[in-house]
DNA sequence: AATGAATGAGCTTTCATTCAT
DNA sequence: CATGAATGAAAGCTCATTCAT
């Protein structure tokens, strides 16, 4: 009894995912990422993923689950915690400037973008065609993020450091600013060369004086 | 009683779709726009249409030319040449101020947008997919409309009416804080009460004083 | 009113097929020919006729009619008589040797053949097929032709002609050499330069020799 | 009671067919035989081989695969090999006169004819209608048996055993005559009662005397 | 657990046939 | 008579899913 075959890594909480279904979770998002959901067949996925065509149900019910599976988790595990976390930090550190305050989370949204690239192409992608996932950012994004966010804008505009305008209208233009980049950024060009520090400062400079107070004149 | 049952207009010259081949065609955009390219079977569209499955071939050889027979001549019939129609009649008033020209430029959009969400929204959801849109947006966009929107950007900067910044970025701002509130105005949260007319001014605010030159101070 | 235009030709009996029913018959048996009955298409058919889809079935039915109806009448009017007639003629001439008749078998059916190329090879591909076709042979060729033709060999035989071996195998053998020949000059590799001459001549000497009587030794 | 229930003998190399391909690919010439490749339904064939409709597709990707895939193999591992072999053995075998020559071929003809019926009469039917079967006659019996056949019939003729006509029409004419004894027995009249030997020896006669040197007399 | 052969519903597409004009 | 748009049944083929091994 010299120690079995190292397999079997059971479900400890740290990884709950087996390596078979690691794969094949990969292999889902990426066949997703470039085909789409309905146009992907699952022994695609299976080849890819390298597994038998029946393996992948085992993990997975049906293919919707894959979906589910593969953008939920990395939703509500990744996405939303990552957000509220960075975004806490951002939010909690005593920002004297407007524009030091910008600079700091647009940066932090943009390494987070970089580091899940696939799954939010498959999710922006997804989405609208899928009431699971639409209910999925329903819940980590609207009705977890959007109050934290709303209540700190509403702060800096108490404290005189934001334009007086709606502060939902405020955090769209920043994200829709710093949107717009990352998609080109990352799924219209990513082949291009970018200069992302330019072009964040760019953004900052412009966010900050656009959203600036306006009798700062 | 002049005039027998209207049937059979033929193709007077005006629109060269007929009236059967409107409706498939819309059918077609209709379902593409809830379920997807993919997942939409064409009995669906013959259905929805209220012609024969059949029917749906005789104009569109393919499932895919519906795709594209749908987009790109909406698409080439109407987006380049109104984007640059109006974008060109904007261009040309002699606007006094970045704000009169900035507001000018969302007007036209939003209008734009409003008036052709449902062929936007399959062209946004299906051109990662397909490699055949994306050649529509190149040669409609990124060959036609661009060069145009970039000359004008560099001319309001010699004339020191805007910062500094690379002339894409400055347009991908502009455009990205309009597109933005457009997803979500019309595709996120379309059923919310909206007022674009604040919103509008908002953008032209906050583009307005975030795209200034940097020494108005 | 000096005589209208000349449509019309109606169903005189010396020729019942009006121009357009003759092109679509001709375009049918073209069309059979290169791909057979069942992967022929009736539009195929009647764009290679010049007709429009619908003309078609107001000379025939279904598509199987144009099938017989294009066989049958040029077999009932061409094959059966032309085969009888010519054969009748040979029969009825006065052959003072084996290898006359034989010779003046063998021309009249090549002549047969090379005028009716494209029916032959579409009633020998179908045939097998078409119970309707199979009655066609049935009654023209083995309830006609064949007594003739076995009368007609128990003939020769009688008057110590032709070898002494049941009158089906021998008439088999004739039609066998000539209708390897015919197969192969005709429809294997027509291209091909053909000295129908010397073919026939050396048909005509080994069939001679192989049918003359036994005693001839 | 040893060995449990005898399924899936797997693949053992004697025949690199499944039972379940097997059963699928004689169902399709069954089909094919009775109603032509194009008039058959994947559907039919699948019914007739006992499996659902969607397993004839594991096995041969399409339904012409099915025809190449039923007709090529039976026919290089058949065809041509049992042809050559039979053949070689007739003629390496020293056959002091041309009668006990052409009878051992035709009888080894005959044989290959009846175990082969099936396929034969597909190939005949759908060769004129597909390139692919036209390019496996080619490859198999024009570039390989043809040669074979020539060289040895000139080589009768030099001994003087064979009267002298271009060997291409001295195969022929054999080739003819047994063809046209076989489709008769096989493919048209199969029911009748036939007399093997007799038809046989009266070809062998005939063909004997018809193909002995002219001086003969 | 893992496999992959088998299933059969469902898809896109074709086509013989009809019929209003 | 002739047309050709329209039909809808049926074809070839795919694929999510199951299950015996």
């Amino acid at each position: 009894m010299v120690g079995k075959k190292d397999k079997k890594p059971k479900k400890d909480k740290t990884g709950p995912l087996t390596d078979k279904q690691r794969r094949v979770l990969d292999a889902a998002m990426e066949v997703f990422a470039e085909q789409g959901f309905s146009a992907t067949s699952t022994s695609e996925i299976a080849k890819r993923a390298g597994v038998a065509a029946g393996t992948v149900f085992r993990f997975y019910k049906t293919k919707k689950d894959l979906l589910v599976g593969a953008v939920a988790p990395l939703f509500k595990r990744f996405v939303a915690p990552s957000l509220v976390r960075e975004f806490g930090k951002v939010l909690q550190a005593d920002h004297a400037t407007l524009e030091s305050f910008i600079g700091a989370v647009l940066q932090d949204w943009l390494e987070f973008v970089q580091k899940n690239r696939r799954v939010i192409r498959v999710a922006l992608q997804e989405t609208p065609l899928h009431p699971e996932l639409r209910a999925l950012w329903q819940e980590s994004i609207m009705d977890q993020l959007r109050p934290m966010v709303l209540d700190q804008i509403e702060g800096l505009q108490d404290r005189g450091l934001v334009v007086v305008l709606p502060p939902e209208t405020v955090a769209r233009m920043m994200a829709s600013v710093f949107a717009g980049y990352a998609m080109q950024r990352f799924f219209v060009e990513p082949d291009r060369e970018w200069d992302d520090g330019a072009e964040l400062a760019a953004m900052v400079d412009v966010l900050g004086r656009g959203l600036a107070p306006r009798e700062a004149a």
